[in-house]
RNA sequence: GGAGAGGUGGCCGAGCGGUCUAAGGCGCACGCCUGGAAAGCGUGUAUACUCCAAAAGGGUAUCGAGGGUUCGAAUCCCUCUCUCUCCGCCA
């Protein structure tokens, strides 16, 4: 969530970049909302703090008298302090309500768009970044979409994940097993080259941490929540990676801190039915690579180029065709403050799809974390960013699609070694 | 799952109703000492909120978390949580 003293600040800017969001008059007022209710915590938690150290002394003075003995001064001190202590509990309900107001009102305000976010209001209306400008793969007529090529070549089954769990958990096998393998070894040990420590952590989070990186309360039900032990299934490594860092004050030397890790991910993906589901499109559990890193504010956005580059070299490795895309403010999300996205081509399909996305989230998330660092001012929120690196089910439909011939389907010359065949 | 023992500052560890404003030690930083270092000595060593125009300096809270008893809680009571030991189950 975005800093309070941010907000008190630099009120302008605040609501300059939810206009950017579509906000307009009605919903902007929150903004001021919040400084209103602040301020009445303040004045309560002032006054309250002064009580306290009234009846502090009061107190030590009546241990004086009883050690003394004079136990009808002591009484009467009593009666002093049991007045005060009335007016606190008072002045603490006032606070504490008001801080909890606070705090739910600043859960409901998305991040700042960075300056260069470009205004729209949905997906037609994102920013081409890097357009693809070779020319596309052209197939021919009887190009297949990679549903049909997997039922084809043996390579994953939906039926039969319905049969085992339901629909959109998808069963790979054979070769297409093999290929996801390798695929998510060839991202891992890209990401190592890079700098980033790999990490294997839990698939299942407790609240406190899918609330530190912003997917609840903003993504309440597109998460499996399992009720018996309160725990939420990771819809993306970022929130168990990102929360190994929750609550901790960083070495400034110790930046950029850069983690990767493999994970399935689990999307409830409720209300998002229709055509373009079919095959790997969108499932409930797909595999993941993602990139994170908890750095200076002041690198963050050369650390977002630096992410940007793996991510298009992973796909020219793949030698797929793709477009990066800058989201515009209407279609990025609750907590990032500038959103690329990497869409490849979907060759039989004919569509991109979205493959990775890549976002610097600055203070938004460490500020619900409490990730700090140390400098000459005193404690500074560390900016933290994150990257697929990428999302597997769609890469694996774009290679099926992209390098099918009447022969079989050929494979990008870098996974022939993780994979062990060259073609399917 | 059952039984027991515990969670105190960056770390170890004392404290078990008032002087805890948390002893002592280690570590770390700075200074003195030294040709330089070690040792020794001295000083400092958290976080959040808040008051003050700011700095300096105050105030409040935090001894796993939350609640309670009390004029007063690290200390007593309740709930939760985590760790350790033993037993059971188990890849």
């Amino acid at each position: 969530m975005l800093e309070l003293n941010f907000i008190r600040t630099h009120k302008e800017r605040v609501i300059q970049g939810l206009q950017l969001r579509n906000y307009t008059g009605e919903n902007l007022k929150v903004i001021d909302e919040i400084v209103a209710l602040d301020d009445a915590r303040k004045a309560a938690q002032t006054e309250m703090d002064n009580n306290l150290a009234e009846t502090k002394r009061l107190s030590k003075e009546i241990g004086g008298l009883f050690q003394q003995g004079k136990q009808a001064e002591a009484g009467a001190l009593k009666e002093k302090v049991s007045e005060l202590k009335a007016g606190i509990k008072t002045l603490e309900t006032t606070m504490m309500d008001a801080a909890e107001r606070v705090e739910k009102l600043l859960l409901t305000v998305p991040n700042i768009p960075h300056e260069s976010v470009p205004a729209g209001k949905t997906s037609e209306d994102n920013e081409v970044y890097r357009a693809w400008d070779k020319p596309l793969p052209n197939l021919g007529e009887d190009a297949i979409p990679h549903w049909e090529l997997a039922t084809k070549y043996n390579l994953f089954d939906l039926e039969l994940g319905v049969k085992i769990t339901g629909a959109g958990f998808p069963v790979f096998r054979g070769k297409g097993a093999r290929l996801e393998r390798a695929l998510i070894n060839f991202f891992l040990d890209e990401a190592t080259k890079a700098g980033y420590e790999e990490i294997i952590p839990p698939l299942m989070v407790k609240e406190e941490s899918a609330k530190a990186t912003g997917q609840l309360p903003d993504k309440e039900g597109q998460m499996y929540y399992i009720g018996e032990d309160d725990f939420y299934m990771i819809p993306t490594a970022e929130v168990p990676l990102t929360n190994i860092y929750r609550n901790e004050i960083v070495e400034e030397k110790d930046f950029p801190i850069k983690l990767t890790g493999y994970t399935p991910c689990f999307r409830r993906e409720a209300g998002s039915y229709g055509s373009d589901v079919r095959g790997l499109n969108r499932v409930h559990q797909f595999d993941k690579v993602e990139i994170v890193q908890i750095v200076h504010p002041d690198t963050s956005y050369d650390q977002l180029n630096g992410m940007l580059a793996h991510v298009s070299g992973l796909l020219d490795k793949l030698e797929l065709p793709y477009r990066i895309l800058r989201l515009c403010g209407g279609d990025m999300g609750f907590t990032s403050a500038l959103t690329f996205d990497f869409e490849v081509w979907s060759a039989a399909q004919k569509r991109w799809l979205e493959v990775s996305s890549v976002s610097n989230f600055e203070t938004y998330q460490s500020n619900r974390l409490k990730v700090r660092f140390k400098d000459g001012k005193g404690m500074r929120l560390a900016h933290t960013l994150n990257g697929s690196a990428l999302a597997l089910a769609r890469i694996v439909a774009a290679l099926l699609e992209n390098n099918q011939t009447s022969g079989g389907i050929r494979l990008p010359k870098v996974l022939h070694s993780y994979t062990g065949f060259e073609a399917i």
